[in-house]
DNA sequence: AAGAAAAATGAGAATGAATCTCAACAAGGT
DNA sequence: ACCTTGTTGAGATTCATTCTCATTTTTCTT
């Protein structure tokens, strides 16, 4: 790999994302360094294809194994969201928003977030009456949103 | 295939999932019967190979191919729940019972059911707010049950 | 700044769930 | 029993993700 002899800027602005990386008790690369940057754009909700395509345009030479190695150990310990479903490749998401959860559009995809302190209060009021200790969760709304409601051609 | 020669109890009682069946406008057979029956048996929360395992006592000659074709048929018709967790294999669950969700444990696995009618209405709430139309939603909750907080080896 | 030890990378192979193909076969109506 | 049409299943195929391991980079030490 070649590419790293002059990939910082030279005042280099990559602060946080090196402190992340320390965080984890990490080497800093610039393969790291770009998909931190990836993610942080303000798009959200990637797939590790996409991951690839962005990081792809500055850094050609990554490989997925990275991406997938590097985005596993975030989603790890927290720093992102990784959300599956369907079938469909996982999806993985910054977490700089305090947490929330989605209210998808299943003809367009289109994805609303949202947060609900009382859905939350009794989440945990449910864990307790099991004995469990929560640790996460997982809300996906489905439905159709509003724009697709209007042009729904009739059956 | 050889099976169907003789497979059916002589006083059949299948009548439930002959018409199941029926209703989906499709042929009845051996294999399906089958994995009806297996669906129904107490345990819920198969996935495509605990299926496989389970037909195959009786009718060693079954594919994949017929299993995954029926369980995504039945799934689009709403007679059985499809839940993806993580990466791992779809769980099929037979819906007798009204909706309720799950809380899963980490450690072991172990799913206990529940169902919430306050959490329900509040997630109406939240859709109407952004204009959707709710299909359906998934919520999972992640924490250790009982039995694991107790083994848990203290690191 | 140079060298050594340890960690990270990536090409390509491997895995594994789910789907597809298509020739052989079975179900249901007549 | 016949015939049409739907169904089956072995095996190939797809596709996301993970693994392997030889090569390269990072970071620590001096």
């Amino acid at each position: 790999m070649e590419l790293n002899r002059d990939s910082q800027t030279p005042y280099s602005a990559d602060r946080a994302e090196k402190h992340i990386i320390r965080k984890l008790g990490l080497k800093v690369t610039t393969q790291r360094l770009a998909i931190l940057k990836a993610l942080k754009g303000n798009r959200g909700h990637f797939t590790a294809q996409e991951v690839y395509e962005t990081v792809s345009g500055p850094y050609p030479l990554i490989g997925f194994a990275t991406i997938y190695r590097f985005l596993r150990l975030l989603s790890e310990h927290g720093f992102v969201t990784e959300v599956r479903l369907g079938g469909l490749p996982a999806r993985y998401e910054w977490k700089t928003k305090q947490h929330h959860d989605h209210l998808t559009c299943q003809q367009c995809g289109f994805i609303c977030e949202f947060e609900d302190p009382q859905i939350e209060a009794l989440q945990n009021e449910v864990a307790k009456k099991f004995g469990f200790a929560l640790t996460h969760h997982v809300l996906e709304l489905y439905g159709i949103c509003t724009t697709c409601q209007k042009k729904r051609i009739p059956t």
